[in-house]
DNA sequence: CCATCCACTGGTCGGATTGCCCAGTCCCCG
DNA sequence: CGGGGACTGGGCAATCCGACCAGTGGATGG
């Protein structure tokens, strides 16, 4: 498993500038046209790079507020809870975490008054027992991956 | 604002296929290329789509294991603190949030041992009076957006 | 020290796709 | 009823893609 520095250049140039193709990728890094093949075969079959999805702002699809919810589930209501949570389109993930047998996901609302419906969706279900709800006020620090893929790099 | 029924079958392609181009998308979607360029102009103009960026898998760079911390802040230290925490690579994403004016981030570490050293990172900082730490066992529902643009797309 | 293996280079090839243009049609809205 | 917007279906040159190949350099292992 590879990772090395010509790795983390290409990844962070294909962050920058989605949009340019092979050819162009060999130029900006000054190699070949088939060793930026190569490594983006590799990366992709390596699991490192799991595709090039279109990214999607809920904030412009009329969804601007974010939220995480901790919720505490009853004993062995686990699968069913999952199940549930999998079929609100406003849960945008979900972790189960340590601390109580707890989860912890991610949601979206219209607006603030929307969310009171989401969360009523979300909880209004047999196997959870409490909900605690952070809204989301500012993202400082928007997903992000590159920071780690320059120092996955140089480590190498 | 659009986000029509058309728009959200052409993102749900994408984000299933995106490897496939304009021309297959408009084989598959029954319309013309034309149509399903302008489409794609448009929502990324409109920021509903905001690039097609390599999805990149922290677990495949070596870092498997997830957390999610609630940092607690001193008053007025904020905006030190948030960039404090954008210099650390293991901080996937910040967001400030209601509750105690506290903070969310989610890290990863190479270990549940590194996760420690990543904590102390993160919490050895003037600014932060506490954390609390919930380590992500299991990702039943990994960050999607489908469901959701097919909501937005039937409502229109 | 030598043979081997592997990654990279620099080049070619045909096929496919892209970005751009256009005229014609349809349909909604004022 | 007229106009504007969106979609169609077509065409154009330029570009890129995926595949292939021989040659080279460095690292590896015997």
């Amino acid at each position: 498993m590879a990772i090395d520095h010509l790795d983390g250049r290409l990844i962070a140039l294909l962050a920058r500038e989605p949009r340019i193709g092979v050819l162009e990728a060999s130029r900006r890094l000054g190699v070949a046209r088939g060793t930026v093949q190569a490594r983006l075969d590799r990366l992709q079959s390596n699991g490192v790079i799991r595709g090039f999805g279109p990214e999607v702002d809920p904030a412009a699809l009329g969804y601007p507020v974010t939220a995480f919810a901790t919720l505490e589930i009853k004993q062995g209501q686990g699968a069913d809870v999952r199940e549930h949570l999998a079929g609100v389109p406003e849960v945008l993930e979900l972790h189960t975490t340590t601390g109580h047998g707890d989860m912890l996901c991610r949601l979206v609302a219209r607006s603030n008054a929307d969310l009171q419906r989401v969360i009523d969706r979300v909880v209004g279900f047999d196997g959870i027992v409490r909900a605690s709800t952070a809204i989301v006020m500012e993202n400082p620090v928007p997903l992000r991956i590159i920071p780690l893929v320059e120092q996955a790099a140089s480590e190498e």
